[in-house]
DNA sequence: TTAGGACATGTCCTTATGGACATGTCGCGG
DNA sequence: CCGCGACATGTCCATAAGGACATGTCCTAA
């Protein structure tokens, strides 16, 4: 359940609504941490029951933005420091890659120049928020620090990702040359 | 639910009981796709309902081996090239990293120091896989060949963050000079 | 003045995931 | 022959996540 800490560490940075925090995450963590906003009023609510968060102020059309407690600054804190780190990689691709030998080898070679483009340009835009960043777009406070560190590890996980899909279009999918006799349930 | 399509994956290569399954699922995809017993069992029923797999053998101790059909074959292979792939990217430490800002600079170090060991290991433990394989042990079939791609990718993503650990530990959490007057909710 | 788009918050249902708990079998070593 | 560890399969519950559907407001431009 980490939504719940993303909320409060959003809400560290200042009070937002959950229609603000909803588009934040989509933009800074869209790719990283979906969360669509029916989990977000949720959890927000929650958060308010257990105090972690405040009403800041109301606003048009029925617009509440929270404010994070001292006892939410605490929790997001304990988070931090004395949480496990839950260190799975969830990604899709991978999983995809264990089966690349059902495919054809040019829907293999198709596939693997589609993801390599993705990750490459997925690369690319994290390169131009790293570039605005450092030209100073964004101020300098420690917030915005931690998010240039997030971004870094954006732009090394997908630039390791395209050179991936880049080096195994160069791996022939069998034994090229000795024996091709057990294609077991997989032969076409 | 990818699920579903890792289990039909693994059945391609030969018939296996979920026991097997769950196994396999741990030993080669733990850190990437999490997947304990009472999830694989469950869906082995349903693919059997829907006739995507048959029981192979039944063995000693209720042990029952499922063997993929030619419809479960024919699905693996449409999910594997017409399917969209997620590309999310679900990272906890990428998430957390977003609210450094709010950690003590001393924990933070100590944090990311234990970050790049744990990536740090779990590369080198992917890289004896692949040493392994490239020395022949696992055989030379399609599906070690595909698992061997598969590794790769751990590695590359797992020194992809050990790298980005030793590089956050070098960013300075705040403006080191200048006005380091809005502290915020932040402020210690 | 009115239509459309961005703002803003929700309900509801289904499926996924994690984890605790339960049950029983087989083989082996003491 | 007895106990233990690996084998093997499940139920049950709580929470998380995804996605469809619903509702209403405010502002702006045609």
């Amino acid at each position: 359940m980490s939504l719940r800490h993303g909320l409060l560490g959003l809400l560290a940075e200042g009070p937002a609504s959950g229609y603000d925090l909803a588009r934040r995450f989509q933009e800074v963590l869209g790719q990283v941490w979906p969360a669509q906003h029916p989990k977000i009023y949720a959890e927000l609510r929650r958060l308010a029951d257990e105090e972690l968060i405040e009403v800041d102020a109301e606003g048009p059309r029925r617009r509440k933005a929270y404010r994070i407690t001292d006892a939410g600054l605490a929790e997001i804190r304990r988070w931090l420091t004395t949480a496990d780190v839950d260190h799975t990689i969830r990604v899709q691709p991978l999983l995809r890659s264990l089966f690349f030998w059902l495919m054809d080898p040019d829907d293999l070679r198709a596939h693997l120049d589609a993801e390599a483009r993705f990750f490459a340009e997925s690369a690319a835009r994290y390169r131009i928020y790293a570039k605005a960043k450092d030209r100073g777009e964004f101020g300098d406070s420690p917030q915005s620090r931690s998010m240039r560190v997030t971004i870094e590890a954006g732009i090394r996980l997908y630039d390791a990702l395209a050179s991936w899909a880049e080096w195994a279009k160069t791996v022939p999918p069998a034994a090229a040359t000795s024996s091709d006799a057990d294609a077991g349930p997989a032969g076409r």
